[in-house]
DNA sequence: TCAATATTAGTACTATTGTACTAATATGTA
DNA sequence: TACATATTAGTACAATAGTACTAATATTGA
C-alpha cells in the first residue's frame, strides 16, 4: 500500500471513530487532526473538505460490512447460525452500542435530517444489511415477501433496542433485548 | 401570562423545532435568533447560554408529554383503546417521524453520545412514556413484569421503526410497521 | 406620579470553525 | 543522477460560533 494511501485510511479511521462517539457535528476539523495525529495540511491534502471525509467514511464503512457478512456467508453454511451470528455480534458489542448507540443508526439520524445526500449513503449500509438477513429468512424457507418483513423487524427492533439501551445507558436492557430476537430466528416458519 | 413568560416560551418553541428538524449542534444560536424573531439580546436575556435553551426545550417536551398522557387518560377509560391511540399517534405523526425520525429519540441519540446531563433529561421523557404504557398494560391484566416487557418492547420497535422510517424516508414502511404494533395490543394474554 | 425592575435591541468580543495557501520534504521514475 | 510528483507541515484567512455588555424602552408597584 502506497504511503498515501495508508494516511488516508489513517484518517478514515480517526474520523468514523469521533463520528461514532461524538456524531458528526460534534466532531471539529481539529478534532480530527489531532486525533490522527498529522498536520492539519497533510489532512486537507487528502481530503478537500469536512465532507469528503464523511463521504470516506461512510463507504469505509460500507465496505467493511460487506467484508463481514460475507465472512459470515464463508464460515457459516446454515442461515440460523448466520443470524445467531449477527445477534451474537450484537451482544459482543454492546458495550459500545450502548455507549454510543449504532454507529450506522445515529449517524444516519443526525444527518438524515438535513443532509440528503449523506442519508442516501447510510441508506446504502442499511441495505446490505437488510438484504443479507432478507436472505438468510429464504434460506430457511420463508417466502420471499415473508423472509423480507421477518428481516425488516428484525433489523427495525435491533436500531429500537440500541436506541433504548443509549438513553438508558444500561447494558442489561440490551442483553436481554437482543436475547429475545433470536426467539425471531428460531421461531417456527408460518407462526 | 406575563410578557416575559410568552417570549420565554416563544424561545423554547422555536428552538424545539430547529433542534428537531436539523439537531441540537447543527443548530446555530443565531438560527433560533431567527426563528423566534426578536434581537440576539433579547434571547440572552431569558436563556444565558444554548444549554439552558436546551435544558429549557427538554422540560417542556416532558410536561407537554405529560400533558398528552394525561389527556388519554381522560378520554379513554380502556386500556386498549388508549394503547391503540398511543399507536395511532404515532401514524398521525408519520411525515414528521419519517422525515426528522422520533423528537426524543433522535435528540437522545445525538446528545447521549457526549453530554450526560441532557442524556438524563431525555431519559425522563422516555419514562414517562414506558410507565404509562407499561400502566396500560397492566391494566389490561398482565402481570407487572410482562407489563414492564411488554411496554419496553412496543417502545423499542417504535423507536426503531421511525429510525429505519428516517433512513429510507419512506412513510409506507413507517405505517406498515407500526400497523404491526397493533397486534401487540390485541394479542392474547400469555401468548 | 415616579422610581425600580423587567424586557428588548444592538453591538462587541474572543475563540473556534472549516478551508486555502505556501514552502519544505519525501518518494518515485527516467 | 536529476526531474517530477506525492506527501507533509505550518501558517493564514474569512466566517461564524456562543456569550457578554451597554443602552434604550416597557412595565410594574408604591
Amino acid at each position: 500500500m502506497k504511503q498515501g494511501e495508508q494516511t488516508k485510511l489513517s484518517i478514515i479511521k480517526a474520523a468514523n471513530k469521533l463520528f461514532y462517539q461524538q456524531g458528526f457535528h460534534k466532531t471539529a476539523f481539529s478534532d480530527i487532526v489531532k486525533e490522527v495525529g498529522l498536520s492539519k495540511g497533510n489532512i486537507t491534502y487528502h481530503f478537500k473538505s469536512k465532507d469528503d471525509i464523511l463521504t470516506a467514511v461512510i463507504e469505509h464503512r460500507v465496505e467493511r460490512t460487506k467484508q463481514i457478512l460475507t465472512t459470515w456467508d464463508q464460515d457459516y453454511a446454515n442461515a440460523d447460525t448466520r443470524l445467531l451470528c449477527f445477534i451474537d455480534s450484537l451482544i459482543d458489542g454492546k458495550s459500545a452500542l450502548t455507549r454510543y448507540g449504532c454507529p450506522n443508526g445515529t449517524l444516519a439520524s443526525e444527518l438524515g435530517k438535513s443532509n440528503e445526500l449523506t442519508r442516501q449513503l447510510s441508506h446504502r449500509v442499511f441495505d446490505l444489511i437488510r438484504q443479507w438477513l432478507s436472505t438468510q429468512f429464504l434460506a430457511l424457507g420463508y417466502s420471499s415477501e415473508q423472509a423480507n418483513d421477518r428481516a425488516l423487524d428484525l433489523f427495525t427492533r435491533g436500531q429500537g433496542i440500541c436506541v433504548l439501551a443509549q438513553v438508558y445507558n444500561d447494558e442489561d436492557i440490551f442483553e436481554l433485548q437482543v436475547n429475545h430476537l433470536k426467539a425471531l430466528v428460531s421461531e417456527k416458519i408460518n407462526s
